[in-house]
DNA sequence: CAGTGGTCTAGACCACATG
DNA sequence: ATGTGGTCTAGACCACTGG
């Protein structure tokens, strides 16, 4: 972790849980906590005291706690880290992303610029799903492109992409040179092609999205996939993504395609 | 509830939870329960048996069999009502909902048949938001619809309608007759019209989408909101929906519009 | 090693829905 | 009045992470 200021104590202090002021009183202390967020008293990448020493400091039982923590991670406001810490995760802004568009123009409000982290370009052989995503051959190699999208320094978006090793033999190059996917295309001769099929389904996080995301592993999560053809009709492009719940919006319509 | 055999704590029985096979204890008799839902053993509308009792016959605290309930309950599979019971959900297969399609011929995979049930139509006065969405002025009169979709007699799918009830003042006995907007619609002379903007996002679902859907407050969602105008670019609908995380799967693409 | 979050126990009281 | 799920307590041990 570069950037994690322990929270002191005292910041959770000035909390009245009459026991039955008609709220349960770990939805009181999760109204609580969010609040301290919302207001940036408790900043994106900043850890939480522990949990003991926070049920003690709040006067209930960790149990308790716990669940007003269980649902903050939910809902994608804070991670858990075993054996470290939880600290705040809060991506202040929702995306709107409008199929068909750039991702660069997919942000609509946003308080920290985006930037784009490619975590590894690698040769595969295909699976037999992938084969039928990608219409080519069981074991057939392919190129597999893992990116991650941050807002500030927090994770909103990993997706995974794969291409026809055959179509692309120069990927690993060109794409470095420009980090640029519609440049890999047009480099090997694809100046036009379109967005075929969109899916989009819900879920709960593994453990490697969750990582990738800095979530709790088990926060419901988006998945998006979707096909890209060549002029003739042909597959150049399998893309699959995951964001969280809380982060993203989705716009389809005539106006955005 | 119509139909809700109480299932023996037999049923239960049969699992050896060695207190370090690796896996939670919680997340055992997760997988167990899901099983026994998978294999049709626990039917959907059947009620488990109380909390208490079920703790005893696993051999562990209520608390730990709660948190394999409240998984089970994120995902769509169990509803618990207070004071009642917990219930089998269960909806069994995935729904795929084309942009564009008709809602009946969405349905790719279903072991039960669809149905629709109409809760209510009634006249409201316009509140600013939803003036904003029908392009209305505040407090015009406007025509409310929600319908509820179900899957067997499972709700997988809650829908308000709202239209300007200027251009549709025939609305209630023309809907009462055939059931189905587009009717309504071409009875007041609109033949053509299109869906203008989809919008879908994520969150959890609050105390009334829960009770229409029979699920748990709290429960991750999709929202689904769209605009539909007539030819003339006026708008004459504003669609909101709710959906169960996991049962539906949203498809787009140039091949369904 | 010390501190963290993850899991689990054995109780208890409450609000709620139903008969 | 009974049984349900919802909430809460006061402990405990574990696996994991990091210095």
């Amino acid at each position: 972790m570069l950037d994690t200021p322990e929270i002191p104590l005292a910041t959770f202090d000035g909390l009245v849980f009459g026991p039955r002021s008609d709220m349960p009183i770990w939805q009181q202390i999760r109204d609580h906590i969010l609040s301290l967020i919302e207001a940036g008293i408790l900043r994106p990448g900043s850890q939480l005291p522990g949990e003991t020493h926070l049920a003690a400091s709040l006067g209930v039982t960790r149990i308790t706690l716990r669940q007003a923590l269980q649902q903050l991670q939910n809902e994608g406001h804070l991670t858990a880290r075993k054996g470290v810490g939880i600290f705040v995760r809060s991506p202040p802004a929702i995306f709107s992303v409008r199929d068909g568009h750039p991702f660069r123009e997919n942000i609509e409000t946003h308080s920290a610029p985006i930037t784009t982290d490619t975590r590894f370009v690698k040769r595969e052989a295909a699976t037999a799903e992938l084969a039928e995503r990608l219409r080519v051959g069981e074991g057939v190699e392919i190129v597999h492109l893992r990116r991650l999208r941050l807002l500030g320094d927090q994770p909103v978006y990993v997706n995974d992409k794969y291409f026809p090793a055959e179509r692309f033999p120069d990927f690993e190059a060109l794409y470095a040179e420009r980090q640029s996917v519609t440049d890999v295309f047009r480099a090997h001769g694809i100046a036009a092609f379109r967005r075929v099929e969109t899916r989009i389904s819900g879920g709960f996080s593994t453990a490697d999205e969750a990582e990738n995301l800095r979530l709790t592993p088990g926060t419901p999560v988006f998945h998006m996939n979707a096909r890209n053809e060549d002029g003739n009709g042909r597959t150049i492009e399998w893309t699959s993504g995951c964001w969280p719940l809380t982060s993203v919006e989705f716009v389809f319509g005539p106006g955005s395609r």
